[in-house]
Parts: structure tokens; sequence; C-alpha cells
DNA sequence: TCAACAGTTTAGAATTATTCCAAAGAAGAA
DNA sequence: TTCTTCTTTGGAATAATTCTAAACTGTTGA
């Protein structure tokens, strides 16, 4: 990638962190830059760890969470719970759901619009739906 | 309680653990008539630890540990993940799906067959769907 | 009845993911 | 610039869970 479009992206992230107001920082840009721009990816916070420093951006693991965390919250990411011992975050953020490969613990994307979970019963008293998640677990064989 | 009755629920306990192919020792025959003698409940191994003490029942947590994933491993129970923090485990190993209050971390039971899930894609050649599971995530306002 | 083996329990150490902390650094406003 | 407010960060702290190796117990078959 070259110079230019490297900073162009860059310019552009920052701008969205600054709309979610966030301080695009060196770090928050260098991260979204990786996390945003190469379509929809499901991802650890050590994963993203990895691939920060592979591309040459020296970042401290809490950084990481911070920002996977603040960017959560912004709603440049979402949160994905499928398993309890990591943490996956989704850089798509649009309506979906997701198979799970117990095998490999690898996620893949269901569009929105092919799955459909019909009665849902009216939560309890006082309670307010926040989301619908689905996950199709699979394996092997 | 009286004796009888407690003593009649861990001869049945044994009974099914043996049919398990597990060897019913005392902490297994305690921890398993605590778990499967009331209805259905979810828990975690803190819970169940706590619960076990509060009975005069005197396991270690390894054992809670063991004991728990053995009885799932078993289909005597089911796991549940919803929290990326801690592992919740249900005695109702039935088809259902469930509410999670992000509140209070409270799991609320959805009858499987008051709930669909349709359209579901077919999984990645040489994969076979497990399990669908499907959290309610709400949240009180 | 009981030895002997295999499976089980357990205390405590180890592991892992994640969060916390307090000091040093960088961004925005004036 | 200067000042103030966030941020970053290395390292310590947490918390859930797993591991280990030694002690213990259920089962079996002499
Ligand atoms: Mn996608
Ligand atoms: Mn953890
Ligand atoms: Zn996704
Ligand atoms: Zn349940």
């Amino acid at each position: 990638m070259d110079g230019n479009k490297k900073q162009a992206i860059q310019e552009d992230t920052a701008a969205r962190l600054r709309a979610a107001g966030l301080r695009p920082t060196r770090p928050r840009v260098a991260l979204a830059s990786l996390l945003l721009g190469r379509g929809h990816r499901h991802l650890t916070a050590e994963t993203l760890h990895a691939e920060a420093a592979k591309a040459g951006v020296r970042v401290s693991l809490a950084t990481v969470y911070n920002a996977l965390h603040q960017f959560t919250e912004a709603g440049l990411l979402r949160q994905v719970v499928v398993d309890a011992a990591r943490s996956y975050f989704d850089t798509n953020t649009g309506e979906h759901q997701h198979f799970f490969c117990e095998d490999d613990g690898r996620l893949i994307d269901i569009p929105g619009d092919a799955i459909a979970v019909s009665h849902v019963p009216a939560p309890p008293r006082g309670m307010a739906v926040r989301r619908v998640d689905v996950v199709v677990r699979i394996k092997r064989g």
C-alpha cells in the first residue's frame, strides 16, 4: 500500500473517531485503520495486537483492549460471545448472525436477512430486548 | 428434608451416574443430587460450590469443575455461553433457549417450542450443525 | 474379605484472559 | 506556548479455570 493511500485512510479514520467522540490519537488511528480497512472481520485482542505488531505499530495490549471497548461503545465494532475462553470483536456492525466452528474457533457471518428468529416471547415486565443473538455451532463431520 | 428421602434421591442419583459411566463417588453424588434435585436451574461453578458448602458438603472447587464438565459430557447438563466472564451450566438439557439479563447476569428459559429459527443456511462443506443457540439479551428500561 | 488397580479428589501452584494503576506522554483549547 | 484533559503503557493485580502430583476411594476378582 503506498503512502498516499495509507494517509488518506488514516485521515478518514481520524474523522470517524472524532465523530465518535474519540481523540484520533496515533494508536487509535492505527488500530482503527487496521480494523476498518479490510472488509468484515472477527478478531480477538491478541489477534489485533499481533497484527498491529506485524504492521509495525507498537501499541501495548492494554491499549488494544481499551480501543476495542471504546470502539464497541462507539458502535464501530460489535462484541460476539461464543466461547467462554476469549472475546471476539466483529467489524461487521450490521444485523447478522454467526456460525461458530468449535474445532478451530473461527466465526463465519450469516447475513441478517438469511436467518429469522420468530416468536420471541416478550421479556419480563420492565425489561427491553437489546439484541437477539443466534450462534450456529458447527464441527467437522 | 428427612434422611430417608435424601437417601432415596442419592440412590437414584448414583444409578444415573453409573448409567452415565461415572463412578458414584461421594462428591459426585452430592453435587448431582443438588443439581438434579430441584427443577431447572442455571448456575456457575462458584454458585454450585457455595451451595454445596451451605448443604454441608465439603468439595474442592477443582472437583466442582471436574463434575460440571463430566456431567455435561454425559448429557446431564448443558453449558451455556452468554457472558465472556463466566460459564453457566444448565440443568435443563431439553431443547430451549434463553433470555440473558445483562444487568444481573440472570438466565431465563425460553421453551423450545415457543421460539423458532428459520432459514439457517447450510454449514460449510464437511461441517455439521451441533446446535443452534439463541440468546435474547435484555436489560432494564 | 481384602488386596490391588484404576479412577477420583484435592490443595495449591500455574495459566490465561483481562483489568487496574500510577506515572509519563500527547492532543486540543486558549 | 502553556495549561488542562485525555491517553498510553509497563507491570502488577484479578479472576476464572486448569493443572499437578500425591493421597484416597470404589470396584473387582482372588
Ligand atoms: Mn461479513
Ligand atoms: Mn478469564
Ligand atoms: Zn460477524
Ligand atoms: Zn436453560
